[in-house]
RNA sequence: GGAGGGGUACCCAAGCGGUCAACGGGGGCAGACUGUAAAUCUGACGGCUUCGCCUUCGGAGGUUCGAAUCCUCCCCCCUCCA
């Protein structure tokens, strides 16, 4: 009965309603499928939403399927696009899918998960199955699906081979027997597919679960690396505070519902605090150590909160600077700060790193630049600023070649 | 297969022989104000050893002193008919 409640908390929608329920009446564990395509090489907070919750199943001795998409990469997901998505090439789904499994298991234990890759069995599909496969559904309930209906209404095209998607992702749960199959609420169309197929199929249907989706930073869309918008689980402890304590008040949260540990009524306390006039950085504070203590443990946590508030309150220097020996030339000419930039990446090219500077952007030891063609001296070390973010140590030396 | 419409920079979208590196949005970037928040205001946003040079308007050719704009062929998308 709790067992219940606490899949239930942070559940956009279960389908059927009582579903859920009654499968967990078997008494036995549970088949839990998710579906990853192996596009994003990177997991970032909004995966996490999901695997949060295999992670719980997972605790309550469910099995966890984590599936990889090698095959269905091969089309591309239509949900949420409205352009055809470019098919992922072998190699990169196998170098994506290993990314992926690395740090996945930051949050699911190792042990307890199952790791299948749709090719598996779809590469073994005949034709003639394929086929089969195809009849169990119609086109017209294919195109009902919001994003297709959007594509047609607004003249955009729908390759044919977009629309076996759902199919293959359902055929999934009817190869893997699935009991249940979790996936952000944008999956919901094909999670209820696989119910359907696995009828067709003669096996009792899942229960689709659906999740909500992380806003990403911006606040507007979904959580994505195309979109550069996301906190990723790989990165750097200094990054990833940074980039909470950057997301709006509002958003904040948002967060706090789908990632915090924290109760409800923990959150509404946070809440009932900022209208009696705290300032909502500090609860904020509060979250992004709680995120860096996951990924890593509390005292990074401190430290950066530490460091944020020295660097950005008081404008103190961080000490651990990023360092980089730059060997210099009268041909490359890297003490010329438009190249430096440039050089380590501070801007994408000297046109760009030209604007920064006439715009006051960049910083040598704390001075505005103003002049373009600034030449530093070298040997030397010096730090560079560009914006309010980048910053990092560099070490001019003379290249003796 | 037939008839029509369309492909412009990250996205949307003007331009329809020179004044176009290309109007206007959106977006991202930077500055000011701040709490590295939001809102607001301001500025630039193809590249480049930058007051000049080089490469862009689906692709390849052609006409012209001069093309994103005209012509030819090709590729792709949409609508209607079959």
């Amino acid at each position: 009965m709790n067992q219940l409640e606490e899949l239930k908390r942070g559940v956009e929608e279960i389908l059927p309603e009582d579903g859920l329920a009654q499968k967990l009446k078997l008494g036995r564990p549970l088949r839990v499928k998710a579906g990853f395509d192996p596009t994003a090489p990177d997991l970032h907070l909004g995966h996490t939403v999901l695997i949060q919750k295999l992670r719980q199943f997972q605790d309550l001795g469910h099995e966890v399927i984590f599936l990889i998409g090698d095959f269905t990469g091969l089309i591309g997901d239509p949900t949420g696009k409205n352009i055809t998505r470019k098919p992922l090439t072998e190699n990169e789904i196998n170098v994506n899918a290993k990314t992926y499994t690395e740090q996945v298991f930051k949050i699911l234990d190792p042990k307890l998960t199952r790791i299948e890759f749709n090719n598996s069995w779809m590469s073994k599909l005949s034709p003639h199955d394929f086929i089969k496969l195809t009849a169990k559904y119609t086109l017209a309930r294919m195109i009902e699906r919001d994003d297709f209906s959007k594509r047609m209404r607004e003249e955009q095209s729908i390759h044919l081979h977009e629309i076996l998607y759902p199919l293959v992702q359902g055929y999934g749960s009817v190869a893997l027997s699935a009991d249940v199959e979790l996936g952000g609420t944008d999956q919901k169309f094909n999670l209820l597919v696989g119910r359907h197929l696995q009828q067709a199929y003669g096996q009792d249907p899942q229960i689709a679960m659906t999740l909500p989706l992380l806003e990403g930073l911006d606040g507007v869309n979904k959580m994505s690396k195309s979109l550069d918008n996301y906190i990723g689980i790989d990165e750097h402890p200094k990054d990833m505070f940074g980039k909470v304590m950057s997301i709006s008040d509002e958003l904040m949260w948002r967060y706090f519902e789908l990632l915090s540990r924290k109760t409800i009524n923990e959150i509404n306390q946070l809440k009932a605090e900022v209208q009696n006039g705290k300032n909502p950085r500090d609860i904020k504070f509060e979250l992004a150590k709680e995120i860096v203590t996951r990924f890593f443990d509390a005292g990074e946590a401190k430290l950066q909160h530490e460091n944020f508030i020295k660097q950005f309150q008081k404008g103190i220097i961080p000490e651990n600077l990023e360092t980089y020996k730059i060997y210099v030339d009268e041909k490359n000419q890297l003490n010329l700060i438009c190249f430096l930039i440039k050089h380590i990446g501070f801007s994408v090219g000297t046109s760009e790193g030209r604007r920064l500077i006439s715009q006051g952007a960049v910083s040598v030891g704390g001075e505005r630049v103003t002049d373009i063609n600034l030449a530093l001296d070298y040997p030397g070390e010096y730090i560079i600023k560009v914006g309010k973010k980048k910053i990092c140590k560099v070490q001019l030396k003379k290249n003796q070649n």
